[in-house]
Formats: structure tokens, sequence, C-alpha cells
DNA sequence: CCTACCGATCGGTAGG
DNA sequence: CCTACCGATCGGTAGG
């Protein structure tokens, strides 16, 4: 009889070799080896290598939604909603990077059925940004733009951190979901603000970051590390966190 | 002896299927017969598989730089900069959406040398942002914020566009690009602003455009489309263009 | 969970 | 650019 978190085991090897060298990369054998045991005996646990990317996927999607519909629920007023929500979604990411890098990258890889249900998630969760930015608009508290793109952009933003946030830098989660918040509740331009505009954790000047376009160093960077990504960035130590 | 274009021909059969399947999904033999030919033949014009990638990840990288290079050397104010450097980049992006999701997914697939070299010119590509961001501080135009930050947010936004830009949507990519610049540049919350702040092309609020997480329909969406992404989102033809 | 193995397919080559 | 083919490796299975 399996050990019990056996399956998990796989699981968590599946993801980890998915982020890092792709879903159609990674053979049976790779995940079996990582998991500490022979490609036949994977068969034991499991049915097909693709129903271990659609766990991955699935899980994923359901994390986004679980951290987020709290907050979208709260009575909160929509500029807090956004930048709790901004957090949970950027520790969602921060904190299981393999995952959302298999859930961003990967969903190519699944066949048409599974891509549906993986849709029918994503919509209810943008639905619930949406709602938020619309709140905002209502009460005034936000400009009337188009809520879609403000959506996108909020979760551009959200998203794209899984090439770039390194766990090991100077910045939480928290610190980069809040300067992201900052900017884009207050924009670039300066502020001859009227209301209680807080001034947020942004400014300090100096502080720095990594990219916005991809990170092409990827497992093989200098320091191979098999949770992938790195670590490193010039090697002068400025990534997020 | 080949006829001229026909490495092009393959290139561009490469690009479609690396960006559709992925590059391990990709055999020599869809390619080959993407291009008319069989496997075989193929080596009569290309070396290896990883060269293909090579190719196309190189192109764009440059197609960006080439773009925002002659912008960042203007004299345009920092905010005119920025507004014409988004436009650029999403255009690059929406015209070579292809290109641009290889660009985004596929570097994984790089070997550790021509990562290095991608990497090389990402670096300073981004420098070129950077260095438009301070102008803007430095000149009193944008708040103090962290450049890293700010720079971050512009490429987030501009470089997922690939996941959901719709070529046969209502709006162009200038159009998507300046409602991101208008979102950044004033932010979300509303206006009490000193200066001659454009009120910018947004506002229209029930336009409507795609997601902020993959689309994930991909080629297997309904309407089977070579070009990959579907063409259609929701069946509201609400998506972007 | 292992041993032993399958049919299929992979990237690439030889020789024309 | 084709024919014919290679060694390796793939996802998965049978039988214990």
């Amino acid at each position: 009889m399996p050990r019990v978190g056996r399956k998990e085991q796989i699981l968590a090897a599946a993801t980890a070799l998915f982020a890092r060298k792709g879903y159609h990369a990674t053979t049976v054998r790779d995940i079996a080896e990582e998991a500490g045991m022979l490609s036949g005996s994977l068969y034991a646990h499991i049915d097909t290598k693709q129903d271990l990317l659609v766990a991955v996927v699935e899980r994923a999607a359901e994390a986004f939604t679980e951290a987020v519909v709290p907050i979208a629920r709260s009575g909160l007023p929509p500029g807090e909603k956004i930048r709790a929500a901004m957090r949970a979604h950027v520790r969602v990411v921060a904190e299981s990077r393999e995952a959302a890098t298999v859930f961003m990258h990967e969903w190519r890889a699944l066949d048409e059925e599974r891509r549906q249900a993986a849709l029918a998630l994503r919509d209810r969760y943008e639905a619930l940004w949406d709602g938020m930015i619309r709140e905002g608009i209502a009460s005034g508290e936000f400009r009337p733009v188009d809520p879609k793109f403000a959506r996108l952009l909020l979760l551009s933003a959200a998203n794209w951190i899984y090439q770039w946030y390194n766990p090991d830098g100077p910045l939480g989660p928290d610190e980069v979901a809040d300067r992201f918040t900052d900017l884009i509740l207050n924009g670039l331009r300066p502020e001859p603000r009227a209301e209680g505009s807080e001034p947020g954790p942004q400014a300090p000047a100096q502080r720095e970051v990594a990219h916005g376009v991809p990170d092409l160093r990827g497992e093989a960077g200098r320091v191979p590390r098999p949770d992938r990504a790195g670590g490193e960035d010039r090697g002068d130590g400025l990534d997020a966190r």
C-alpha cells in the first residue's frame, strides 16, 4: 500500500520539473526519479502524465480565487480592496512560484476539455477584479476608466512577477504588491491631489529590482538550484527580496 | 541551389509552431511539413532545431530594441517618450505575436550560452526604459518612484499583451498602448490635477477587452486558426481591436 | 514498487 | 530536396 503523501510527492516533483523545463521537455522518467522510483512504478499512482499537469493547473487557479474571494466580498473601500487583492495575488505567485509558472506557461499543453475547465476558473477570477474596479468607479474613488484595462494592468503586473521575483531578494511579496498598487492608484505623475492619497511605500529611489522581460537565465544560472529561477540576477543582489 | 527565401520560410514555419505548441512539442517533421518538405530535407537548410529557436529569439529581442532606441534618444519630454515607447513595444508584440510568444515563453529551451546572449540584449533594452523613467523623475514630470518598479509595471503590461491581444478585435496596438500609458501616468484615482493632464483616450466605460490571465483556449479554440490564439474570446467579440 | 519490455516517434545523417 | 535509415528515447503496460 502506498504511503500517504506519496502522490503529493509525485505532484510536487512534476510541478518543479514542469516549471523548470516545461511539460513536454519533462519525461515521466524525470518525474519518477525526482520522486525516488522508476518510471514504471509511477503508474501505480497516476494514469497519465497529462493528469499531473491538470492537477497543477487546477490547484493554481483555485489558489488565486480562494485568496481573493473573501477580499472581494469584504466591506473594504475599493482602493483598499485592490491593495489587499494585489497582495493576495502576489503572495500566491511568490509562495508557489513553480505552480504559478506552470499555470502561466503550460496551459497550452492541456487537452481541449481541460483547457476549457481551466478557462472557466479564470473567467470567474477575472470577474472578481472587474467587480472591485467597477465598485471604485461607481463610488467615485476611481476615475471612469475602462475596467477591463485597469484589470489587465493590475493582473499583468501581478502575473508577470513569476518571471522575475526572487524570494531571496530584499522585498517580500506584500512590499512588491504595495509598490505596484501605489503606482497604479496614484500614477507616475506628481500629486496635486485632493484627498488623502497616502504617499505609499514607493519612493526610496535606490531600491532595486529586476527586469520586465523574461529572466533568461532560468535554472542554468550560475548556482544550480533545484527550485529554478537562479536566486541571483546580475550578481549585484538587487532582486526583490 | 535553394530558392532565395526558403530559409525565411522555414523560420516562419518554426516561429508559428513554436508559438502554438512550444519548442519541445514541435518536431522537425512538423516544421518540414509546414515548409513543404520532408524532415531530412530540412537539414539542407539548417544545422539543428535549436538554431531555429535562437534565430526567433534573437530577432524578437532586436525588434524591441530597434523600435525603442530612437525614441529614447529623441528630445521628447519624458511622458511623451513613455507613450511613444509603449506604442512601439506594443506594436512589436501585436505585429509579431508569434515571435513575441516564443520570446516570452521558450527562452527556457535555449542552451546556456544562447540564453546568456539573449540576456544581454534584454538588459540593454531594460536600461532604455530605466533611462526614460529617470529622466522624468529628474525633470519633475514624474514622482520620485522606484524606476525599476515603474519599468516593471510598464513592461509587464506591454509584455502580457501577447497573452490576450486579438488582432481582429476593436482596438489597434496604439490604442491599447495609449490606454495603458494613460493609466500608468495618471493612475486610477481621480484628477484634482494641476497641469495639463490630458484626459487621454481612456474612459469609454463599456469598451471591452480580454483577460489578465492566460487565454486558455489557444489554438484549440472553436475556430481553428493556423496562426494560434483563437480570434474570438467569449464569443461576444469583445476582445481588443 | 520493480523488471522487462512494447510500439511509436524523436533529432539527425548518409548517399545520392 | 528525397529515400532510407540510425540509435536513442518517449509514454505507457504486463506480470509479478
